[in-house]
DNA sequence: GCCGTTTTCGGCCCGACTGTTTTCAGTCG
């Protein structure tokens, strides 16, 4: 069983284990390795069959959790698990889902009404059988048929990161319009550039602390794409907007605007241990600031969050409680991390030679306004027949034109020869040698044949890789967030096999692939790995998806001089 | 169930909002 199985298991585990009431510290326990297991980045099966040791290395991973994924590994199931779902109903499960209904009256509806669906409990408030059970009441009784409701409208998978980003933005700047606004922000896992975003959190602060307060969050929920107001309090407000995404106001004090953004920012796992090490200091750390006793000394800024327990500044991407505070602690400074600035060029791009929207021309002329020194083009070749591959002819005549346009330009900016070259089933590649040594940059990319078996997968990327003249391995997983699993092989194997082939990683920075992702990208830098962040623009919109492989490059801890594309033309064609 | 510079037991982050009561439990982030 693979890292994704082991840890959907764990956080069952977890669930139905709090829906039991049992102790919440050992539901937790669960759940928390189940998030550990999830992001991490090594294969447990290939840590246990190398040396089961290396389990202890993992955080929040003890004796019995280390015994059952040894378990889970060597025989895809686990004795315990099995066990506790002979009696446990799976409806239950699904009831967490519901706003508003947790552990607690799931078993309250279980043990008075024998309820195991949400097709039940729908029915029984729909009979107005749950008003009159403890601590309930008509009020809630509502709610869970609205929450019923939405469960069914809207899909509970996490939100692709460019959608999520507009939504916020623009709800930022209706905010401003406000007039009592002072200080604004969006916080949460788009401030972490993570991958995929569940909710967006906004924080402000306010020009009349007594009076805007009010003012903020009635604006706030008066937007006109809410859908819904879920809740709305003295310093917070909570809405679902019509595209689904929900979003949380928090309203603070100026003195408080640092703590609460940090707060805010998580992730859940880096707060928690930011509060644990201010807790061992004699200190508190809660979202209105640092406390030592009754008195304030600090929260105006995250910095001083920060200091108060011993840390230099810790940029949002690296906030996961995944090395960054011990590092922080360690070295009292964190390296320069890449910034979108640094970017020099765009390696893996489009035009109408293939499934690209626009022509070389128009291509050129966006990378230029972004200042770029350079671009490559590197459309399909053709067994992509779907996305009018090119042939030799094509591509030929496509290198003809570039140079015509190289001309023109005058070197404002530099268009290289490229291709996106696929890798066929046997690990060979889709064009002949004698067009591949004439192209500045190669790209391989597994489009096809991503069901291979594990050992197949590997052998083919491995073949790939070997041949002389791949520069960039393209998406390398192949996922597709929300939509295609990552193909399955050797991942240590492949990342090795670039280090020593000198072939350079890509991230690819279209929100829809993000790939490779930055766990992945950190394991890679530590085998020594080198990287590209490419938008893979397949029109004049897409060069601006940079952003994003940027934020991921930064979680992966990657500065400067990981990646390739921050290198003058002159620095990246010697480094190949 | 995990963990340890208060270490092998006894802790485990902290607060807002809601609906139910009338001081708080449940849920959420």
């Amino acid at each position: 069983m693979d890292n994704k199985g082991i840890a959907a298991i764990f956080a069952e585990i977890a669930n139905m284990l709090d829906i039991n009431g049992v102790d919440f510290f050992r539901v937790n326990a669960y759940r928390k390795a189940a998030l550990t297991i999830e992001n991490l980045a090594n294969d447990l099966r290939q840590m246990v069959e190398r040396d089961p040791r290396e389990l202890d290395a993992i955080p929040g991973i003890g004796r019995a959790l280390k015994e059952k994924i040894i378990e889970l590994v060597q025989t895809d199931k686990c004795a315990e698990h099995e066990e506790m779902k002979k009696d446990f109903p799976p409806g239950l499960l699904e009831m967490l889902n519901l706003r508003g209904v947790g552990p607690k009256k799931i078993k309250l509806f279980f043990s008075e009404l024998k309820i195991t669906t949400i097709a039940q409990l729908k029915d029984a408030a729909e009979k107005q059988l749950l008003r009159d059970l403890e601590k309930m009441g008509e009020k809630s009784e509502n709610e869970i048929l609205k929450a019923i409701e939405e469960y069914g409208s809207f899909s509970s998978t996490r939100h692709i990161i460019d959608v999520a980003l507009q939504e916020a933005e623009q709800y930022v700047e209706y905010l401003k319009q406000c007039g009592e606004v002072k200080q604004i922000q969006y916080a949460g896992s788009l401030r972490r550039w993570q991958e995929t975003i569940g909710d967006i959190d906004i924080l402000t602060t306010v020009k009349d602390p007594g009076k805007s307060v009010k003012k903020v969050m009635e604006y706030f929920t008066t937007y006109s794409e809410v859908l819904k107001v879920v809740a709305e309090g003295d310093t917070r407000a909570a809405v679902i907007l019509k595209s689904g995404i929900n979003v949380d106001l928090r309203v603070v004090a100026e003195e408080s605007f640092g703590a609460a953004l940090h707060y805010f920012t998580g992730d859940k796992n880096h707060n928690v241990k930011i509060r644990d090490l201010a807790k061992k200091k004699g200190l508190k750390v809660n979202e209105y600031g640092v406390f030592k006793g009754e008195k304030m000394i600090g929260g105006k800024t995250e910095l001083e969050i920060f200091e108060a327990v011993g840390l230099p500044y810790v940029i949002p991407e690296l906030r996961k409680n995944d090395g960054e505070i011990e590092y922080g602690i360690e070295h009292k400074s964190f390296p320069e991390f890449i910034e979108l600035k640094d970017i020099k060029a765009d390696l893996h791009s489009h035009s109408n030679y293939s499934d690209g929207k626009n022509t070389l021309e128009e291509m050129a002329e966006v990378f230029m306004a972004r200042g770029y020194e350079y671009f490559a083009v590197t459309d399909h070749s053709s067994i992509m027949a779907v996305t009018g591959g090119m042939g030799t002819k094509e591509i030929k005549q496509q290198w003809k034109e570039i140079e015509e346009l190289n001309k023109k330009l005058k070197g404002k900016i530099r268009i290289l020869k490229g291709c996106e070259v696929d890798i066929l089933k046997n690990g060979e590649l889709d064009f002949s040698d004698e067009i591949l040594k004439e192209l500045d940059v190669v790209i391989i990319s597994a489009h096809m044949f991503n069901r291979l078996s594990y050992e197949e997968q590997t052998k083919r990327l491995l073949t790939a890789i070997e041949n002389p003249y791949p520069m960039i391995l393209a998406h390398p997983t192949g996922r597709l967030i929300n939509k295609r699993a990552e193909m399955e092989f050797d991942m240590e194997k492949v990342i090795e096999a670039c280090v020593q082939n000198k072939v350079a990683l890509e991230i690819n920075s279209n929100p829809n692939r993000l790939d490779l992702t930055d766990k992945y990208v950190r394991i890679a830098k530590a085998k020594g790995a080198k990287f590209t962040i490419d938008t893979d623009a397949h029109s004049v919109n897409h060069p601006e998806f940079m952003k994003f492989g940027v934020g991921i490059a930064r979680r992966g801890w990657l500065t400067k001089a990981d990646v390739l594309n921050t290198r003058s033309f002159a620095e990246f064609d010697t480094w190949f």
